[in-house]
DNA sequence: CGCGTCGAGTTGTACAGCCAACCTGGCCAC
DNA sequence: GTGGCCAGGTTGGCTGTACAACTCGACGCG
């Protein structure tokens, strides 16, 4: 039985319990899960809750479901949050890696067509574009260049220079990262790529374009990360309707 | 007002209405959707279903949600739905490209370590593995190792070896590709990733891991597939809760 | 003019119930 | 043995209700 102290929702609780479950091998691999109604009288909640719950682990890869037949486990639990999967810093501490880098440059220039059009911004608005190297337990693997409008700008110009996270200031004043949309392609390294990490002009690299809003649906930040080949790969789950990403180091 | 014919559920039925209406940029982008409780009238079902539907459109990043205010719109339909992102054939398709290929290898062999834990096989089984070039309009843009156990090998093996699509005669045979975990990285061309896609060895490639699993949770594919680099990128979306996947072009 | 308060509107969470569709295993007839 | 049938168990789909949490504009006060 799980008590409600009104800072979780209910359905969310349930689902960690169940993950941690299931990653504790409570279930086995390929094993059954208890069924909805067995679940919501040992949970003390209704069927509808345990199946928000288990909706989560679902989308999350963790569980089969069809009508019929009880869930299957597929596999064990990851670790990872989706918030770990926009902030680099977060996801390598989970990753038990010590997160680095610092800033090359912040620029603050007119958005050019394509900031205006990702950013929803009007002609001459100004954006702020700031230029990162990321680095794992000291070696760099990662060129990010973050296009932020103007009142967001403001904030990231003025972090200590030698933060190693935007992200958390940035939730800390109030600026959320709810929708993100990741395009996932190769590109080559040019003259600063090459430069800041240490690899070749015209050397292939892993690249993420990312456009992310907050709740309101407004834009707050448009960024490529360009990643050398070997240090991560993006993890990917879909089911029949629901899907989940996540990052991980293949180092 | 939506007539149940109980083929398809209402809720989705509900989803594709107002798909096509953001598509049709009814709401206009940025723009508002009505609330729940009008949405529940004008379809005639119950707010319940109308956000079963919601939670499709959400989860493909199309709306926003948060507590207080209606929905906002992010953004215009991708047509793209959960099983184009599986198939390349029907990828190919609805993006107008007429997708073809040709089977380079069919081998039977005793799965390896790998292969024995993705596809959850004792030792000894064997596997069948498919080597395919597939091309866009005539260009070959990927190279596909595919590794399936025994039985579905056997399908596969007879099909036709000029068939463009392997997914749909195996769906057809019943075998579902529901849940699929990918990974996405960088890798080399080898000497036959060279020569099947006319790069030169060493070249960077976009590599697609898979995995796929049917609605039991049995393993039915565990493939590897290498795309030449500026033939296609992949899009994911996520929301704090449940995200989606497709895949486009960059041609 | 700026600021806080208030209230209507809206989504989130949770409960209860009902039936349909479907899977599984056991039983029975052949 | 083999195949079909049936019953029980289980999830999917849908409805209805209630309240909590939150947003945002209107309004009034200083």
């Amino acid at each position: 039985m799980i008590v409600a102290d009104g800072r979780q929702a209910m359905y969310r609780k349930v689902a960690a319990e169940l993950r941690q479950g299931i990653a504790d091998g409570a279930y086995g691999s390929g094993g059954r899960l208890p069924a909805e109604a067995a679940l919501a009288q040992t949970y003390g909640v209704s069927r509808g809750t345990i199946r928000q719950a288990l909706a989560l682990l679902r989308a999350d890869g963790l569980v089969t479901s069809r009508r019929g037949t009880r869930r299957v486990v597929l596999g064990t639990a990851r670790v990872q949050t989706f918030s770990e999967t926009v902030s680099f810093t977060r996801w390598a501490r989970s990753l038990g890696e010590e997160p680095g880098g610092r800033v090359v440059d912040v620029v603050r220039r007119p958005a050019d067509e394509v900031e205006r059009e990702k950013l929803r911004l009007a002609e001459g608005e100004e954006v702020c574009m700031v230029l990162r190297v990321r680095t794992l337990s000291g070696a760099p693997v990662m060129v990010e260049r973050s296009v932020y409008p103007r009142h967001i700008g403001e904030i990231v110009a003025q972090l200590d220079p030698a933060a190693v996270s935007h992200t958390v200031p940035l939730e800390e004043q109030g600026v959320q990262f709810t929708d993100v949309h990741h395009t996932i392609d190769v590109t080559f390294a040019d003259a600063d790529d090459a430069d800041l990490l240490g690899c070749g002009i015209g050397d292939a690299l892993l690249r993420e374009r990312r456009h992310s809003t907050d709740p309101a649906g407004t834009p707050v930040e448009w960024s490529e990360d360009r990643y050398l080949p070997g240090t991560v790969a993006f993890t990917v789950h879909n089911s029949s309707a629901t899907t989940g990403l996540s990052r991980r180091t293949t180092i």
